[in-house]
DNA sequence: CATGAATGAGCCTTCATTCAT
DNA sequence: GATGAATGAAGGCTCATTCAT
């Protein structure tokens, strides 16, 4: 088993490349079988269809992704701002290392009827909500609705990935991380 | 010339909607067509194609915004506190009463080639940064990366808009209103 | 009644260029109509249809020439070669004043079912045919399949206003006249 | 790779067929579609599209005809008579074995822009008058202006075909390649 | 007479998908 | 597993024609 399904694999990658830069509905199969030097029919050996590839892509990627966050939230024995910077580190890192994967996750968010998320238990917004409420219970945010301030975190966090993927940040997000860690606890309202 | 373009409207006011909703590549022009009451045939008398409607619809609605929202941040005899949190308030409302033309112009901005927008003078987001350039010179900012400070402000303060479009957050944005410009003075480093 | 109809005019002038140069098929009514400055709507004051009105031209302009060049060739008191001499002057004359008229013509044969011209009594080629038969009778030409030499005469005169129109033949045919008239002479074996 | 292509043909050999008798504007993809046994996306596994497909087989079928025609007029040791002869009974053979093809071939002509045919090195015309010019160096034929010359014979030798095609020649012409090819060479003044 | 918006059918093309090889 | 020809259903767009103004 030495390098099996390595078309397989360029086959994902070109899929997740065209839908983090043309969305779902703007790419088609022949886009992905081209880009990735195969031809239309053999995306069929490995998936149903268009629709089902990106739904267990998008499935494979979220997880992939929040998989490694969690357990930067919780690491113990660090502060909340240490968690906090972190995190928006590892998301920035991640940007860098993997762009495509990341902007598709964003932008495929409103492609999939709401139900297959929630029935597939996928919700990083959730974790992320989790994990200011229980960091409210503990008295390291004052208490509010965390559903909210979930939305500004993520809005401040993940913006500047989209201002640079579309030119208009120059910096890369990875060499501000800081800053915008600590906005962040200003948004929480947490003195450093 | 009694009541003409009265259709045009209908067809222009279903485009926006099924743009905000389906996104423009998964929008089709009779979806637009029927559901404007009036044949597919009928909208090429106003535009030259799908991709054309468009961008002029797109253009058209992010100066309508742009334009009631400048005077708002540049009102004199208001602190700046009072300026952003008019803002916010007039972006809720907007959205409460068009939410369609809102999210239309959010999720479309990744839909055509950057070089179209500037080439088209159309720049909401340099509006915000050239803002926060004149408060920095006025000292009631500290000097930094302005475009940075606009990402952030602008992530937390759209964020609910799509957090309440989609579901998550269950509470009308023109309600948070307060809370949120709070949250971008602390993040733009102002003691209220 | 001074000048009616000048859009009439037009519309007849801009259809019978598009039709010589794109064909019938090749040419929508809106061609004609912007090409004639009016708009499409103005074509159904005058003509049934697109069809309709190319055949009523084609009837049309194929009567102004046919009743132009019978009495030449019949003209008593001259002799065959006088009369075939000036009958290819003018046809190349006329091409030099109309040439979208005559190439309507000529190109335009074939796109209506042969019973059309036949019903309408419309057919130069049985001129020629006639023409020919009466100077077999009358001695001046050998006996011999009539319409063969119609078609070798026809092709022979029609073939240099093809090559003009279409940029192989740099002489314009009226400076050839002469030469083509002396070649029919041969060709239908006649000594000068 | 059994026997590939067997629908290709079949749509090819539609698609002449019908440009041949209805134009290239007249004719839809659904006719040749429908015609070959195939659906209309078929048709592009193949061409790029319909004009492509119909500038391609114009390309294939002119240099189908000229490269057997060249040798027939070029053959050593026959005399000019006897070469021109065989030229005249050639071309109406082929019209008899391949007569959509052959009208294909002249239909077409005025459908591309003339500088496609130049680009593509495609001039049976050029052929004709080249081969003119050699007979006037070697004193076959009397000098005179050579494209003048290639398009008198050319009408005289194609307007038999038109006229068979359209039913007002009522005999084949291959049985009047004789009077055809003996006229030809009156018109370039030989005797035989 | 003329306009211009609208229609409904049809055209060229593309798409996701299937299947024999 | 992979190919590439083929399909059938849309998709975007055009066309000849109609009609209220």
């Amino acid at each position: 088993m030495a390098r099996p399904a390595v078309k397989r694999r360029g086959m994902e990658a070109a899929a997740i490349s065209l839908f983090a830069t043309r969305g779902l509905a703007g790419t088609t199969i022949k886009d992905i079988a081209t880009q990735a030097g195969v031809t239309e029919g053999a995306l069929y050996r490995h998936y149903a269809g268009k629709n089902e590839m990106a739904w267990q892509l998008y499935c494979r990627e979220v997880q992939a992704f929040t998989s490694q966050m969690e357990p930067i939230l919780a690491r113990s024995g660090a502060t909340l701002a240490e968690r906090l910077t972190e995190g928006v580190k590892f998301i920035y890192q991640y940007y860098r290392k993997q762009p495509d994967s990341l902007v598709f996750v964003l932008l495929t968010r409103q492609s999939f009827p709401s139900q297959y998320l929630t029935d597939a238990g996928i919700d990083p917004d959730g974790m992320i909500v989790g994990f200011l409420r229980s960091e409210m219970t503990g008295g390291a945010i004052t208490k509010a609705d965390a559903t909210l301030l979930m939305a500004l975190v993520r809005g401040a966090v993940l913006e500047p990935i989209y201002m640079h993927r579309y030119g208009k940040l120059k910096t890369h997000p990875t060499k501000l991380a800081g800053q915008v860690a600590a906005a962040c606890l200003r948004i929480l309202g947490i003195d450093e």
